[in-house]
DNA sequence: ACACATCCATACCGGTTGGTATGTAATGCG
DNA sequence: CGCATTACATACCAACCGGTATGGATGTGT
């Protein structure tokens, strides 16, 4: 049946489209009514599967952007033998494949960060949460590197992952700024320089061969 | 007399506190009534002065951001004669000039371009504007550094200022969403390495003896 | 001293906000 | 089948929002 009830879906429905709406307007200036306006559902039907706003926030967190970073990053990030190459490749082409939608209005990490880090101590926690894994990940694949003998031996990857990431979140936000995919491009591909910086010479050279 | 009427000082005043409440809680969030309050005036005042809240928010950027920036940032940068030098030493520094409520509620510029940038037009227009100054004057610097045999002549200094600025937004961004100004140390020190990564052997070397 | 513009305070307004109380229809279970 | 629970819709609320209309106090030019 068509208008049959199916609470997960309901529920789904108003994840995406919380989503969309923070993703727009930021946390705070996002309108519950606008949400259910897209959802063509009510408020009973919200507060029925989220007791508050702030709520339904920190499940977007971790249902909607970490799942979706998951799947974009962390993932092929933590599970290539070769966790170098695979970081430079996904920074090479990372403006190629995330809608533009996603240059235009920014990261939606990023711009929860911003927006509530300093006045929500329960957004700060979850943000923080998955910012931490994002840079373990990139962590991971830099000391692995250096195992393998890519990563150059005096490289601190610690420093250099926390780095990546924050150069990678400003490269998108001053793009977001300029309203400019281009402006994203160029700055990731310095990012890109400065990764290849990292590696050992003889690394370096046979990336080109390689790829 | 002391409570004679002074009214551009009255008008600094508004301004003052609108950039205070603007840098806790965001341009949206940021309550008129809230500005008000910590001035001890009221309504009557801040409507003679500015037409809307709009037009406030454009005055703090012009009048109080951008001139925070230029003192701490830009001119400096302008006016040294070794323009490499200076900014490496603002990126070594930053971290101490600056009050650590600044890396608590993070750079406010950057918080008004990844809030107000995708909304308003007239904004994206004047942060826009701002963050041209900042990306031309690393630009220049990079620029008058090739000429002076510092960077080195294959560098895309173009390129290179965007990213610098890019990643020091970024670095700022992701320390005040940690809420550690440890980070952001560690984090500028990466961007410190990364632009001694366009200077010429020969310059490298010798800056440390000068320095 | 008088007229007038500037400067600011007070009171008020319509609209929107997140949240709730109530009602009702569908579903799962014994 | 009957009943309790789930899953929503509807109507409503106090609080707050930015903005305005009005009025009075303070200079300022003449």
């Amino acid at each position: 049946m068509d208008t049959a009830r199916q609470p997960d879906l309901t529920r789904q429905d108003i994840l995406d489209a919380a989503f969309c709406e923070i993703h727009r307007c930021g946390f705070q200036a996002a309108s519950i009514a606008n949400i259910l306006a897209n959802t063509g559902l009510t408020k009973g039907a919200l507060y029925h599967h989220f007791p508050t706003k702030q709520a339904l926030g920190l499940a977007v967190i971790d249902e909607v952007i970490r799942g979706r970073l998951e799947g974009l990053i962390f993932k092929p990030l933590r599970e290539s033998e070769r966790p170098v190459e695979m970081l430079l490749e996904i920074i090479a082409t990372i403006d190629r494949k995330v809608p533009s939608d996603f240059v235009m209005l920014g990261c939606p990490l990023n711009n929860l960060m911003q927006e509530m880090s300093p006045l929500d101590e329960a957004f700060k926690e979850r943000l923080g949460g998955v910012l931490g894994v994002w840079q373990k990940t990139v962590e991971g694949a830099l000391k692995r590197g250096q195992k393998q003998g890519e990563i150059r031996a005096e490289v601190d990857y610690k420093a250099a992952a926390l780095f990546v990431v924050s150069a990678w979140e400003g490269c998108i936000g001053v793009a977001k700024s300029m309203q400019s995919p281009k402006a994203f491009s160029i700055c990731m591909k310095q990012l890109h320089g400065y990764v290849q910086g990292l590696m050992t010479a003889k690394a370096e050279k046979g990336r080109h061969k390689g790829g």
